[in-house]
DNA sequence: TCTTGTTGGGCAAACGTTTACCTCGGAAGA
DNA sequence: TCTTCCGAGGTAAACGTTTGCCCAACAAGA
């Protein structure tokens, strides 16, 4: 039994199948022995109060779902009684598996390690609560088998909604768009056709302002650092700067877009940077795409001797909150993280009503530090 | 009805209690309307397993439960059949209803802006779902009500365990712990007599290393700024390090421990440094309880024209990830937040058999950056 | 007085699982 | 040959809720 487990375990942590029981995801971690739970006091149920009240279980119910006309202001009285006494909760999974519906929100993050992520979910968590709502946080770690993964799992604890902060394409998130369910896009686009609720910033529209910065400014001279072009949300900035720039008879010719096929947005702007200073001379504008890249130039164009601003100015993505205590020597474009949390909820307060698709569109601003 | 749930919300989102149906915390956030879910495929059950195998659900639940010598091979075969064809994954509410425990475990989390829990949070989620568990994330914002909210949903919930990274004393914490409740106390221990289960560094040791630093270094002009000393961990730093201190001759003035009626750790460390800037001279040594601090009076120090390192040795603690980037000029008691998750999982591993009181201790790490 | 409608409340089904208990064969041991 | 045991699988109860349906009592309108 020790070995089964064991290999349950294993295979539900890389996605594999390999067996009967492990379809299913389920089976693992439960307890090898029953947890000494028996000395915990029983927690009052349903029925309890209901006993205790002198009133059926349904009159228990009624009163705590506020179903007015169906019982006495008495009644009422001695019910609300026998609950606080009692310190009596409704049990969720009781609730929810006759409602069909929990109060479960799943977020679906692609890398928490990225404080921009972290944000959103610190933010969602607390409008969720607000709302009367319970989050669930999941690192995808942007692979799509553990997207699938996690999907799957959120459906079977009948989750009311699943929010996908940098989704990654794979087959069953496919499949749960087509199928409807409620699925909220943040930041990364919907990788599938048609149209997915989304809540994020214009990035195209960032991009240029950016483009407009550096034009203001009559730098010429330009580079971009950028993640993955597989993200929307990156190449949608690319995309707004780099239309921006050739509006205004600037082409960004393929050695001044670069980029290292590397995960950590720190260690790309790192390394991009290196092939930046080699054959110099270091371009006068540089925007990154996001602010961890642009550390990551940051500390190369540093070791180069090249001064930021003054030399090259650097401009980065998000605005970390930390940048006006650590950067200050980045301008970058501020996306309202605090804000994203009411967002995400006015937006599944669309979709719950069943409005066909809703988009919250949330506004950047173009932060300058020029110190 | 409009307006019924829309108090509902908002006593919820504060904690108050103001009636019957709010008591028990529910009601709220149900739906204004039915979803739109008719349209959504119905998800497979156990019954429809059942039925397109030919056995009954008893069968089915054991060959996913892996129950051995239950059913012969070539049923076996025509269940996974089914399973697979139909897309089946069993409901983790009907398991979690009948089974009193399900697989989610609660991280509440005393405030989740600072990097340090959301690093943390990070790598429990990752350790977790290798594990088998669902984590549930919750930001108490230090507040004691919001904690003791988030407690009783989370029992309401059937949370297999509730980590509490960052405790406040509370009046149904204290109450869980005598229960014996399976929680997890990170980073501050419980605020409470008896011994709850803890993860986290030797913070008296730590404090202590960074007293040995300045120490051999034959820095004896010291100061020391922290947060909240109702934090376990921060006390014990401090203590740690005075005591230390003490034992070389050397004692820390009121004059020279400063802090700051705030609740942001970057504007306790800037009010503080003020303080010490304003008379002069700097201290050369200066020990910040937490990272964010020290770069609160880092900046402050910056403003006044101190260098750091050279003027002034300024050491925090934490070491986020982006101190070798952002902050070369930073010392810091390395944590290692990264294998948090595994830590936390052993000690709930620990919890659920019936130790008695499982305690883990994790390795710091003192590291210089002296550019 | 009879109908009709409303209020107050109970009964029982249903949601999806797990599992204790039962039954039926067949095989092995006495 | 008669127990005994084990494998294979079904039946039904139970977990805690919500809710459709029923019914009694009472009030108001005809």
């Amino acid at each position: 039994m020790i070995t089964l487990v064991s290999i349950l375990r294993k295979s539900f942590a890389n996605g594999a199948r390999m067996g009967a029981v492990d379809v299913t995801g389920n089976a693992m971690a439960r307890p090898r022995r029953a947890p000494p739970s028996a000395d915990r006091p029983a927690v009052a149920s349903i029925t309890s109060v209901a006993a205790r009240a002198g009133v059926s279980i349904a009159t228990v119910s009624r009163i705590v779902n506020g179903i007015a006309n169906k019982a006495g202001p008495e009644t009422v009285e001695r019910v609300q009684r026998a609950i606080a006494e009692l310190g009596y909760r409704p049990l969720s999974v009781g609730r929810a598996l006759r409602r069909k519906e929990s109060r479960l929100v799943a977020l679906l993050a692609a890398n928490l390690g990225n404080p921009a992520m972290a944000a959103i979910a610190a933010s969602a968590e607390t409008a969720l609560r607000e709302a009367g709502y319970v989050m669930v946080l999941c690192d995808t770690h942007d692979r799509p088998e553990l997207q699938d993964e996690y999907l799957l799992e959120m459906r079977a604890q009948l989750v009311r909604g699943i929010i996908l902060l940098g989704a990654v394409p794979s087959t069953h998130l496919e499949r749960f768009v087509q199928q409807g369910e409620p699925l909220l896009f943040v930041n990364r686009r919907s990788p599938f056709a048609g149209t997915a609720p989304f809540v994020g910033v214009d990035n195209a529209l960032a991009g240029a302002e950016v483009a407009d910065l550096f034009l203001s400014r009559g730098i010429h001279d330009i580079a971009v650092v950028h993640g993955s072009l597989k993200s929307s949300a990156t190449a949608e900035r690319l995309e707004g700067f780099a239309q921006r720039l050739a509006g205004a008879g600037i082409r960004l010719p393929k050695s001044r877009r670069l980029t290292a096929p590397l995960l950590d947005h720190l260690a790309i702007g790192y390394a991009a940077a290196g092939r930046l200073v080699a054959p110099g001379p270091v371009p006068r504008g540089i925007f990154c795409l996001s602010d961890l890249i642009a550390y990551g130039v940051h500390k190369r164009l540093l070791e180069a001797g090249v001064r930021v601003p003054g030399d090259s100015l650097v401009v980065g993505f998000d605005d970390n909150p930390l940048n006006n205590w650590l950067a200050p020597w980045l301008s970058s474009v501020r996306v309202p993280y605090a804000s994203f949390g009411a967002a995400i909820v006015e937006a599944f307060d669309g979709i719950w009503s069943g409005a066909t698709s809703r988009h919250v569109e949330l506004p950047h601003e173009l932060v300058l530090r020029e110190p």
